[in-house]
DNA sequence: ATACAGGATGGAGTAAACTCCAAGTCAAGG
DNA sequence: CCTTGACTTGGAGTTTACTCCATCCTGTAT
Protein backbone atom coordinates (compact mmCIF):
# COMPACT_ATOMS: atom_id res chain seq x y z
CA UNK A 1 0.00 0.00 0.00
CA UNK A 2 1.42 3.33 -0.51
CA UNK A 3 1.80 6.30 1.23
CA UNK A 4 -1.07 8.13 -0.33
CA UNK A 5 -3.30 5.30 -0.16
CA UNK A 6 -2.64 5.34 3.82
CA UNK A 7 -3.59 8.81 4.38
CA UNK A 8 -6.72 8.52 2.42
CA UNK A 9 -7.55 6.03 4.14
CA UNK A 10 -6.83 7.58 7.57
CA UNK A 11 -7.37 11.20 6.35
CA UNK A 12 -3.70 12.12 7.20
CA UNK A 13 -0.79 13.74 5.52
CA UNK A 14 1.71 12.22 4.03
CA UNK A 15 4.42 14.48 6.04
CA UNK A 16 2.45 12.94 9.27
CA UNK A 17 2.84 9.69 8.38
CA UNK A 18 6.77 10.09 7.52
CA UNK A 19 6.92 12.37 10.84
CA UNK A 20 5.71 9.47 12.97
CA UNK A 21 8.14 6.74 11.33
CA UNK A 22 11.15 9.69 11.60
CA UNK A 23 10.05 10.19 15.74
CA UNK A 24 9.60 6.15 15.68
CA UNK A 25 5.99 6.60 16.73
CA UNK A 26 5.37 3.75 13.75
CA UNK A 27 8.73 1.31 12.98
CA UNK A 28 10.86 1.85 10.35
CA UNK A 29 7.95 1.06 7.04
CA UNK A 30 8.96 -1.47 4.51
CA UNK A 31 10.12 -0.46 0.90
CA UNK A 32 10.49 -1.24 -2.94
CA UNK A 33 13.72 -1.38 -4.17
CA UNK A 34 13.73 2.03 -5.13
CA UNK A 35 13.34 3.14 -1.68
CA UNK A 36 9.22 4.09 -1.78
CA UNK A 37 7.13 3.28 0.94
CA UNK A 38 5.05 0.27 0.63
CA UNK A 39 2.69 -0.17 3.71
CA UNK A 40 2.57 -3.91 4.84
CA UNK A 41 -0.46 -4.91 6.90
CA UNK A 42 1.41 -4.47 9.95
CA UNK A 43 2.76 -1.31 8.70
CA UNK A 44 -0.57 -0.34 9.15
CA UNK A 45 -1.42 -1.68 12.15
CA UNK A 46 1.52 0.66 13.58
CA UNK A 47 0.03 3.19 12.01
CA UNK A 48 -3.83 2.51 13.37
CA UNK A 49 -2.11 2.24 16.52
CA UNK A 50 -0.45 5.92 16.49
CA UNK A 51 -3.52 7.56 14.82
CA UNK A 52 -5.65 5.81 17.61
CA UNK A 53 -3.75 7.07 20.19
CA UNK A 54 -2.91 10.43 19.14
CA UNK A 55 -6.66 10.49 18.81
CA UNK A 56 -7.31 10.07 22.02
CA UNK A 57 -4.81 12.56 23.28
CA UNK A 58 -2.11 10.07 23.53
CA UNK A 59 1.57 12.28 23.45
CA UNK A 60 3.81 11.01 20.84
CA UNK A 61 6.21 10.31 23.44
CA UNK A 62 4.07 7.46 24.84
CA UNK A 63 3.39 6.42 21.25
CA UNK A 64 6.82 6.06 20.23
CA UNK A 65 7.78 4.42 23.86
CA UNK A 66 4.87 1.67 23.05
CA UNK A 67 6.99 0.92 19.35
CA UNK A 68 10.27 0.78 21.07
CA UNK A 69 9.22 -1.70 23.34
CA UNK A 70 6.92 -3.84 20.62
CA UNK A 71 10.39 -3.78 18.80
CA UNK A 72 12.16 -5.39 21.40
CA UNK A 73 10.02 -8.35 21.70
CA UNK A 74 8.25 -11.01 24.09
CA UNK A 75 10.19 -9.91 26.69
CA UNK A 76 8.29 -6.56 27.20
CA UNK A 77 5.15 -8.16 27.65
CA UNK A 78 4.95 -6.77 31.03
CA UNK A 79 6.11 -3.04 30.27
CA UNK A 80 3.96 -2.88 27.59
CA UNK A 81 0.24 -3.48 29.49
CA UNK A 82 2.17 -1.18 32.12
CA UNK A 83 2.32 1.42 29.63
CA UNK A 84 -1.45 0.80 28.42
CA UNK A 85 -2.89 0.71 31.74
CA UNK A 86 -1.25 4.46 32.35
CA UNK A 87 -3.12 5.52 29.11
CA UNK A 88 -5.82 4.27 30.45
CA UNK A 89 -5.54 6.23 33.58
CA UNK A 90 -4.48 9.45 31.70
CA UNK A 91 -7.52 9.09 29.34
CA UNK A 92 -9.77 8.33 31.83
CA UNK A 93 -8.45 11.41 34.28
CA UNK A 94 -9.13 13.11 30.81
CA UNK A 95 -12.44 12.31 29.98
CA UNK A 96 -13.55 13.21 33.88
CA UNK A 97 -12.23 16.43 33.16
CA UNK A 98 -14.47 16.99 30.15
CA UNK A 99 -17.42 15.50 31.65
CA UNK A 100 -17.39 17.79 34.81
CA UNK A 101 -17.06 20.60 32.22
CA UNK A 102 -20.00 19.58 30.52
CA UNK A 103 -21.79 20.17 33.67
CA UNK A 104 -20.63 23.05 33.66
CA UNK A 105 -21.63 24.13 30.43
CA UNK A 106 -25.20 22.58 30.73
CA UNK A 107 -25.94 24.74 33.73
CA UNK A 108 -24.47 27.90 32.33
CA UNK A 109 -26.31 27.04 28.63
CA UNK A 110 -29.45 26.80 30.62
CA UNK A 111 -28.91 30.18 32.19
CA UNK A 112 -28.74 31.58 28.90
CA UNK A 113 -31.33 30.34 27.33
CA UNK A 114 -33.60 31.86 30.61
CA UNK A 115 -31.49 34.95 30.33
CA UNK A 116 -32.99 35.07 26.38
CA UNK A 117 -36.52 34.77 27.36
CA UNK A 118 -36.32 37.37 30.26
CA UNK A 119 -33.98 39.37 29.35
CA UNK A 120 -31.87 39.30 32.42
CA UNK A 121 -29.35 37.01 33.71
CA UNK A 122 -29.89 35.26 37.42
CA UNK A 123 -27.96 33.48 39.20
CA UNK A 124 -28.30 30.73 41.98
CA UNK A 125 -25.79 32.31 44.69
CA UNK A 126 -27.53 36.14 44.61
CA UNK A 127 -25.35 39.01 44.62
CA UNK A 128 -23.25 39.79 48.28
CA UNK A 129 -25.49 42.65 50.19
CA UNK A 130 -24.18 45.88 49.26
CA UNK A 131 -23.12 45.49 45.83
CA UNK A 132 -26.97 44.47 44.89
CA UNK A 133 -27.61 48.03 42.90
CA UNK A 134 -24.58 47.53 40.83
CA UNK A 135 -26.11 45.17 38.10
CA UNK A 136 -24.44 46.37 35.12
CA UNK A 137 -20.97 45.84 36.45
CA UNK A 138 -21.75 42.32 37.60
CA UNK A 139 -21.18 39.96 34.10
CA UNK A 140 -21.56 36.68 33.85
CA UNK A 141 -18.39 34.59 33.59
CA UNK B 1 -6.95 38.12 46.85
CA UNK B 2 -3.13 38.24 45.49
CA UNK B 3 -1.87 36.46 42.58
CA UNK B 4 -0.51 33.92 44.56
CA UNK B 5 -3.22 33.24 46.49
CA UNK B 6 -5.47 32.16 43.51
CA UNK B 7 -2.38 30.46 41.93
CA UNK B 8 -2.44 28.19 45.17
CA UNK B 9 -5.86 27.68 44.95
CA UNK B 10 -6.10 26.36 41.46
CA UNK B 11 -2.80 25.17 41.40
CA UNK B 12 -1.46 27.06 38.53
CA UNK B 13 1.33 29.01 37.52
CA UNK B 14 1.70 33.34 38.09
CA UNK B 15 3.17 33.08 34.36
CA UNK B 16 0.06 31.92 33.42
CA UNK B 17 -2.19 34.01 34.71
CA UNK B 18 -0.98 36.90 33.61
CA UNK B 19 -0.81 35.24 30.15
CA UNK B 20 -4.62 34.39 30.22
CA UNK B 21 -4.82 38.17 31.37
CA UNK B 22 -2.91 39.62 28.32
CA UNK B 23 -4.55 37.53 25.57
CA UNK B 24 -7.92 38.31 27.09
CA UNK B 25 -8.91 34.36 28.74
CA UNK B 26 -9.92 36.52 31.81
CA UNK B 27 -11.11 40.31 31.45
CA UNK B 28 -8.03 42.91 32.97
CA UNK B 29 -7.77 42.15 37.24
CA UNK B 30 -8.01 44.62 39.55
CA UNK B 31 -4.95 46.44 40.78
CA UNK B 32 -4.16 47.74 44.13
CA UNK B 33 -2.99 51.94 43.89
CA UNK B 34 0.61 50.18 43.64
CA UNK B 35 -0.24 48.23 40.43
CA UNK B 36 -0.08 44.89 41.94
CA UNK B 37 -3.19 42.66 41.27
CA UNK B 38 -5.87 41.96 43.69
CA UNK B 39 -8.58 39.35 42.34
CA UNK B 40 -11.66 40.07 43.50
CA UNK B 41 -14.51 37.34 43.32
CA UNK B 42 -15.97 38.34 40.25
CA UNK B 43 -12.24 37.76 38.98
CA UNK B 44 -11.53 34.66 40.45
CA UNK B 45 -15.12 33.79 38.95
CA UNK B 46 -13.52 34.57 35.28
CA UNK B 47 -10.53 32.84 36.17
CA UNK B 48 -11.96 29.67 37.29
CA UNK B 49 -13.86 29.51 33.99
CA UNK B 50 -10.46 29.69 31.74
CA UNK B 51 -9.03 26.97 34.05
CA UNK B 52 -12.28 24.62 33.45
CA UNK B 53 -12.68 25.51 30.17
CA UNK B 54 -8.50 24.50 29.37
CA UNK B 55 -8.80 21.63 31.07
CA UNK B 56 -11.34 20.24 28.99
CA UNK B 57 -8.78 20.75 25.93
CA UNK B 58 -11.16 24.19 24.82
CA UNK B 59 -8.25 26.34 22.86
CA UNK B 60 -7.65 29.55 24.59
CA UNK B 61 -8.94 31.20 21.56
CA UNK B 62 -12.36 29.93 22.63
CA UNK B 63 -11.96 31.13 25.97
CA UNK B 64 -10.94 34.85 24.64
CA UNK B 65 -13.87 34.75 22.67
CA UNK B 66 -16.39 34.39 25.05
CA UNK B 67 -14.52 36.59 27.72
CA UNK B 68 -14.99 39.22 24.76
CA UNK B 69 -18.80 38.64 24.39
CA UNK B 70 -18.96 38.83 27.98
CA UNK B 71 -17.64 42.16 28.09
CA UNK B 72 -20.09 43.54 25.55
CA UNK B 73 -23.41 42.92 27.82
CA UNK B 74 -26.35 41.87 27.20
CA UNK B 75 -26.50 42.04 24.11
CA UNK B 76 -24.81 38.85 23.63
CA UNK B 77 -26.71 36.27 25.23
CA UNK B 78 -27.53 34.51 22.07
CA UNK B 79 -24.23 34.59 20.95
CA UNK B 80 -22.61 33.49 24.22
CA UNK B 81 -25.43 30.65 24.54
CA UNK B 82 -23.95 29.43 20.71
CA UNK B 83 -20.67 29.37 21.63
CA UNK B 84 -20.57 27.49 24.75
CA UNK B 85 -22.87 24.82 22.87
CA UNK B 86 -20.26 25.10 20.01
CA UNK B 87 -17.71 23.84 22.78
CA UNK B 88 -19.88 21.34 24.08
CA UNK B 89 -20.14 19.47 20.66
CA UNK B 90 -16.69 19.92 20.24
CA UNK B 91 -15.72 18.33 24.14
CA UNK B 92 -18.81 15.58 23.09
CA UNK B 93 -16.70 14.63 20.09
CA UNK B 94 -13.51 14.47 22.58
CA UNK B 95 -14.76 12.34 24.68
CA UNK B 96 -16.36 9.92 22.03
CA UNK B 97 -12.68 9.13 20.69
CA UNK B 98 -11.33 8.56 24.37
CA UNK B 99 -14.16 6.20 24.84
CA UNK B 100 -13.53 4.41 21.05
CA UNK B 101 -9.34 4.32 22.23
CA UNK B 102 -10.17 3.55 25.83
CA UNK B 103 -12.14 0.13 24.64
CA UNK B 104 -9.04 -0.43 22.13
CA UNK B 105 -6.91 -0.11 25.17
CA UNK B 106 -9.22 -2.86 27.12
CA UNK B 107 -9.09 -4.84 24.21
CA UNK B 108 -5.14 -4.73 24.28
CA UNK B 109 -4.58 -4.93 27.69
CA UNK B 110 -6.47 -8.31 27.87
CA UNK B 111 -4.36 -9.61 25.20
CA UNK B 112 -1.49 -9.08 27.17
CA UNK B 113 -2.16 -10.31 29.89
CA UNK B 114 -3.35 -13.54 28.63
CA UNK B 115 0.08 -12.92 26.70
CA UNK B 116 1.85 -12.76 30.26
CA UNK B 117 0.01 -15.77 31.25
CA UNK B 118 1.06 -18.41 28.22
CA UNK B 119 4.18 -16.27 27.57
CA UNK B 120 2.57 -15.94 23.93
CA UNK B 121 0.65 -13.27 21.97
CA UNK B 122 -2.24 -14.60 20.25
CA UNK B 123 -4.91 -12.54 17.82
CA UNK B 124 -8.73 -12.89 16.53
CA UNK B 125 -7.41 -13.23 13.69
CA UNK B 126 -5.00 -15.72 12.37
CA UNK B 127 -1.69 -15.23 10.72
CA UNK B 128 -1.86 -14.81 6.78
CA UNK B 129 -1.22 -18.48 5.57
CA UNK B 130 2.22 -19.05 4.58
CA UNK B 131 3.50 -16.83 6.89
CA UNK B 132 2.28 -18.72 9.53
CA UNK B 133 5.74 -20.01 10.48
CA UNK B 134 7.59 -16.43 10.80
CA UNK B 135 6.40 -15.63 14.16
CA UNK B 136 9.28 -13.73 15.09
CA UNK B 137 8.67 -10.75 12.45
CA UNK B 138 5.10 -10.58 13.43
CA UNK B 139 5.18 -8.02 16.46
CA UNK B 140 1.94 -7.18 18.06
CA UNK B 141 0.87 -3.38 17.68
C1' DA C 1 13.97 9.97 -25.16
C1' DT C 2 11.55 12.85 -22.30
C1' DA C 3 8.25 14.82 -19.53
C1' DC C 4 5.88 14.33 -15.38
C1' DA C 5 3.41 12.58 -11.41
C1' DG C 6 4.42 10.84 -7.14
C1' DG C 7 7.62 9.99 -3.66
C1' DA C 8 12.03 10.67 -0.74
C1' DT C 9 15.04 13.60 2.28
C1' DG C 10 16.88 17.04 5.42
C1' DG C 11 15.93 20.90 7.38
C1' DA C 12 13.36 25.06 8.28
C1' DG C 13 8.99 27.11 9.68
C1' DT C 14 4.52 27.39 12.28
C1' DA C 15 0.84 27.45 15.85
C1' DA C 16 -0.55 26.94 20.45
C1' DA C 17 0.19 27.48 25.12
C1' DC C 18 2.79 28.36 28.04
C1' DT C 19 7.40 29.49 30.68
C1' DC C 20 11.42 32.03 31.73
C1' DC C 21 14.16 36.12 32.32
C1' DA C 22 16.03 40.82 33.11
C1' DA C 23 15.09 45.03 34.89
C1' DG C 24 12.29 47.90 37.53
C1' DT C 25 8.85 49.16 41.57
C1' DC C 26 7.16 49.11 46.07
C1' DA C 27 5.75 48.11 50.98
C1' DA C 28 7.35 46.41 55.25
C1' DG C 29 10.84 44.89 58.62
C1' DG C 30 15.40 45.66 60.87
C1' DC D 1 17.66 54.50 55.46
C1' DC D 2 18.41 50.20 53.48
C1' DT D 3 17.47 45.55 52.35
C1' DT D 4 14.43 41.97 51.13
C1' DG D 5 10.77 39.65 49.05
C1' DA D 6 6.79 39.82 46.22
C1' DC D 7 5.12 41.84 42.35
C1' DT D 8 5.28 44.30 37.65
C1' DT D 9 6.34 44.55 32.50
C1' DG D 10 7.97 43.50 27.88
C1' DG D 11 9.99 40.35 25.42
C1' DA D 12 12.45 36.17 24.41
C1' DG D 13 12.60 31.12 24.77
C1' DT D 14 10.52 26.34 24.98
C1' DT D 15 7.74 22.32 23.92
C1' DT D 16 4.75 19.63 21.14
C1' DA D 17 3.19 18.20 16.97
C1' DC D 18 3.08 18.89 13.03
C1' DT D 19 3.63 21.27 8.16
C1' DC D 20 6.08 23.20 4.42
C1' DC D 21 9.82 23.58 1.20
C1' DA D 22 13.64 22.91 -2.06
C1' DT D 23 15.90 19.49 -4.20
C1' DC D 24 16.55 15.09 -5.88
C1' DC D 25 15.08 10.44 -7.77
C1' DT D 26 12.40 7.17 -10.47
C1' DG D 27 8.84 4.42 -12.81
C1' DT D 28 5.54 5.10 -16.48
C1' DA D 29 3.15 7.14 -20.40
C1' DT D 30 3.73 9.79 -24.84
Amino acid sequence: MTIKEVCERYHISPDTLRYYERVGAIPAVNRTKSGVRDYTEQDIGAVENAICMRDAGVPVEMVVEYTRLCRQGDETFCARRDLLKAVREDILKQIEKRQKELERLEYKIGRYEIAIETGELSWEKPLPAGEAEEKESREIT
